[in-house]
DNA sequence: AATAATCTGTTACAATGTAACGACAAAGCT
DNA sequence: AGCTTTGTCGTTACATTGTAACAGATTATT
């Protein structure tokens, strides 16, 4: 298996971003991702590039030599990465049931069906281990 | 106007939490929101205490001394302090347009009509601004 | 070959996440 | 009325993240 999909470190905002381009074009340098992501921060190139490394050193990234360049690939899959934000969002933004957001993602394009049921998989799976805290009180 | 619903700054999810649950306790010492807070995040007390001081240098939050100890006021609306999460997670991770996304909130209840009304206002105006960067390719 | 444009590694500083510690005040004991 | 416990406050601290400049190495251009 490529990517994890468990035990990620929490992604932050610039991280997921970083990430969702790279889900989307593979891999990709430091330049052809600044050039995308640019178009929403308006970042200077050295943040993309630190900001990416950063992501390299602590395993979310791969960093592989292409002929001088460096290509970063993701190391995490989708699914994973989307699962914390997921659940953030609905408990706490939304204050949904789960199962009406996931309904959503049944309808948007974002996900292919498998990736659809590895969300869901890792967000039952968290839900578990949350119930005996909530339950007090 | 009490509270304020432009030009806040962003949210990090800490203070995000922070917010959430004074939205809907109204005025709360730092005592109170941290045995709340505690059941999702396990941050000591003095966790809570600097990230709320924070908040309030920021003008987040008012700070006012209640015989003795500290209340902390939410100083931004509850739509106003949603906005910037709810477009980050409509358009990068649910990658859905805006409208089916407010017909979401309209469906939980999570917001009065009112509060519906301002999010979707604030969002508009910022999907405006962004019309024309986007536009190119 | 000289110059320009990139890319890489290094360094830096501010904001945020996370928390301990000592001072002080309120509450409870003796 | 003293003394101890407990909780709040202000201060300080350190790691991570956000944001970026800069200098040297490498590649492309003229």
């Amino acid at each position: 298996m490529k990517t994890k999909t468990k035990n990620i470190p929490d992604l932050s905002r610039a991280e997921y971003d970083v990430l969702n381009i790279l889900w989307r074009k593979g891999r990709q340098s430091v330049r052809e991702v600044h050039d995308e992501i640019a178009r929403v921060y308006s970042w200077a190139y050295s943040t993309t590039k630190t900001t990416m490394d950063r992501m390299a050193q602590k395993g979310l990234l791969k960093r592989e030599n292409f002929h001088g360049v460096f290509l970063y690939v993701p190391q995490v899959s989708k699914p994973a990465g989307m699962a914390k934000w997921v659940r953030f969002f609905a408990d706490r933004v939304l204050q949904m049931e789960m199962g009406a957001v996931l309904a959503m993602f049944a309808r948007s394009n974002s996900l292919t069906p498998k990736e659809l049921a590895e969300l869901e998989n890792l967000l039952e799976l968290e839900a578990d281990s949350r119930v005996k805290n909530n339950k007090k009180k």
